[in-house]
DNA sequence: GTCTATAGCTTGATAGAC
DNA sequence: GTCTATCAAGCTATAGAC
């Protein structure tokens, strides 16, 4: 429901009956309507955070010495864009709100930044052992273009089916996941590839 | 205030009280919230839609038969990467209004369709003429990438001062603003460049 | 056009029975 | 733990004086 409307979009009247229990009892166990937000947003979080990790380090161990920027993204992407998750409502859901979360002006970039940064610095620091000549400067900026698309992604807006009458669909993750990939990897290469370091990678 | 706290996250009579006026002149001049919402978000869609389409027209006309991926996206982003207008307080909270629309699941993608397809139909005739070989399909895709990146960007989330610890700032839109272009036109490269077709670009 | 006043609901939250 | 009942405050919207 969040994820749907909003934070204020949702009423604790709706989302109690949506649970078929009674708004006091949502009192009960998170004390307000911001500590109900705050537990369906961590115990997902807390979820992929492992899963993120792991797969970062697990590709790290498996390709040492040669790692690429495709092999780096796919580690650090693969649990957001598991199709088996995408089926999943729950998950699709919190995906959404995600998404709603990141564009949103006063908090957002704070939440993304205290939750997912430490599985972001993970990856830039993957792509730098695998472009080693990279400025971390143009890292970060390939991050943030990486993050939007990803988001956008998430958000399963369903703009793509309509601007394309319907040769895409937004909520086609198979697609979606190799391109954004192929895409963002093509991207990192164009802005840390300075036209000062011709031929570098 | 809607683009900083969402629809439902503001009240009239924070609005009034804003504009120092009562709430019945809002009524008066708008009918019910939803009116003012739309009257906000239509009146600087039309001045950017005017913009937009004018300059990739001029540019579509000034190299005829020599058009570029980076040409016509920066015909495409000007009028949204101007520094100029991302002083001006007002298209700045257009801006991050625009991005927490987009990243509404439910009607995001309807609206965002609704009000700014006629652009990117513009946008992707021209890339399709710079690359003739491109399927229509990819080019879809890498229009989404592309929207997900600027977005963001727009909704000035400071997510990116965070994780980089100052070294970029969201909010420096002389920076960003070649970036998007470049990584983006890699991007469209990358996608749209078949492995069944080597060497077409 | 702009205000005062207020209707009619809905909201988040709590007290207290069971 | 789960409910009923309810409060005080807030909300959008309108009626009507000026």
């Amino acid at each position: 429901m969040f994820s749907q409307h909003g934070f204020h979009g949702v009423t604790l009247r709706e989302i109690a009956a949506g649970a078929r229990v009674d708004t006091a009892l949502l009192h009960y166990y998170f004390q307000h309507k911001q500590g109900l937000f705050d537990a369906v947003w961590a115990r997902r979080v807390a979820v992929l955070n492992v899963e993120r990790m792991v797969a970062m380090d697990n590709y790290a161990r498996a390709h040492a010495g040669a790692l690429t920027i495709e092999g780096a993204l796919e580690a650090f992407l693969g649990p957001l864009t598991d199709p088996a998750r995408h089926r999943d409502p729950g998950w699709r859901n919190f995906f959404a709100l995600a998404a709603l979360v990141s564009n949103s002006a006063v908090w957002g970039g704070e939440v993304m930044a205290r939750f997912f940064d430490p599985v972001v610095r993970r990856l830039i620091d993957l792509i730098a052992q695998a472009i080693p000549l990279a400025r971390r400067e143009e890292l970060f900026w390939s991050y943030h273009m990486l993050s939007g698309a990803l988001m956008l992604t998430l958000s399963n807006n369903g703009r793509l089916d309509l601007l394309s009458n319907d040769l895409c669909h937004t909520s086609d993750i198979e697609q979606m996941a190799p391109r954004l990939v192929k895409f963002c990897a093509a991207g990192f290469r164009a802005l840390v590839q300075p036209a000062e370091l011709p031929g570098t990678c």
